[in-house]
DNA sequence: GTCTATATAATGATAGAC
DNA sequence: GTCTATCATTATATAGAC
């Protein structure tokens, strides 16, 4: 039964079959799945290219593995706080502990690069988000499914910008350091509304012209939407 | 004197130059640099792989004449809009038109894809919403600075995972539909506090307990940070 | 400016020895 | 379980014809 692992203090006394898992956990999450050869992977685990395919078959099962796992670390870190009767409502805050960030980086990093269990989990965050919404604000307005999407969006967004974060931070975000500065950062951010009254009045107007009017830009004939034609 | 294109009506219309360079924003954008070939992008322009190279040397050059294209072009459009007297304060929310959060988008993708030219232009932007708040939240406590970076970290973060953020709302962000709906949301993210003061007095208080006490996690030795081990 | 053909390097996959 | 060696594929880069 194991505790976990993801290049802890023990790395060398994992099996190999664990060690090419977390080598590829972090490389992954690290630079995305297509940045990473397999040789990468086997050399950080300091095994051979050969030994990956024979426990993981393919590149994709070694992703898969790994999704799994994370989806699976993930849970039972969950479990654990709920059975020790810590599971605060902003779990999201809480739950910042970097072993945590960095398989939440792993998953956001392989939404990206197309991993259909990681696009589900992103669903489920949405589902659970939703329903927190619903107990914890329980007078709110419009669209609570919109308000959900938008907030794990960008809580895994932001999460698979950590370069760029850590980089404006001035402090690796998975370092004790940054973490908190980012969890701070993160409360403040949650917990004032970034525009007053008037501002938003004035947003809400720039979005009920963008609904009935002709789209903002002006000059230059262009359709609504590009990219597709 | 061009007034932008990006695989508008009139695509065909364009110089073969152009035509690559769309296409190569458009791709990257979509599913980053790794997974687009200089082939799928000549394709796409309608040209042969050798003329990509012919205008830009190198899929680097490629990147680099991208890069320099979507920041200039987004520049262009916030010099018109300065012109037009309607730059709304909530610029982020107001300037979401199709156009712009393409190229957004494209260069949210160029971060993760570790272009230098586009992790400048993060950095700008966070140095340009801390002057935001500085004029907007003059009474803001702390760190304005780290504020601002989680702010520019979620808005791009969240535009990089439109896939998962359009699948969830139910409609394509570029759409207009989806655009509107994002909009809202957004604007109800952002004039309303997600935490009350109970749950962020709460959260405050579990951050200062990963300060100063043990890591959140129990059973099991492990270090602070795990993964450079 | 634009194309076709080719060289070269790297990668994922594989086979077989130990 | 683990390694070495190799194959087949693919991608970028390049050269040269039109």
């Amino acid at each position: 039964m194991p505790t976990g692992a993801l290049g802890e203090p023990a790395f060398e006394d994992l099996t190999a079959r664990a060690r090419i898992r977390d080598a590829a956990l972090r490389l992954f999450g690290e630079r995305g799945m297509d940045a990473t050869t397999i040789r990468d992977i086997a050399a950080v685990a300091g095994v051979s290219g050969g030994l990956v395919r024979h426990h993981f078959g393919s590149k994709e099962g070694l992703r898969d593995a790994c999704d799994a796992y994370a989806l699976d670390q993930l849970m039972r870190i969950k479990e654990q706080a709920v059975v020790e009767g810590r599971l605060a409502a902003p779990g999201f805050l809480a739950g910042a502990q970097p072993t945590m960030l960095l398989f939440y980086r792993y998953l956001a990093r392989s939404m990206l690069d197309g991993s259909a269990a990681a696009a589900t989990m992103f669903d489920e965050m949405v589902d659970l988000g939703e329903k927190w919404l619903a107990d914890h604000h329980p007078g709110l307005t419009g669209d609570q499914r919109g308000y959900s999407a938008v907030l794990v969006a960008m809580e895994l967004g932001a999460l698979s910008m950590n370069e760029q974060l850590s980089r404006a931070l001035g402090a690796d975000i998975f370092s004790r350091e940054g973490q908190l500065r980012l969890a701070k950062a993160k409360l403040d951010f949650y917990s004032r509304p970034l525009l007053s009254p008037e501002l938003a009045a004035e947003a809400r107007a720039a979005i009920d012209g963008l609904s009935t009017g002709a789209p903002t830009s002006p000059a230059g004939a262009r359709s609504t939407s590009g990219t597709d034609a």
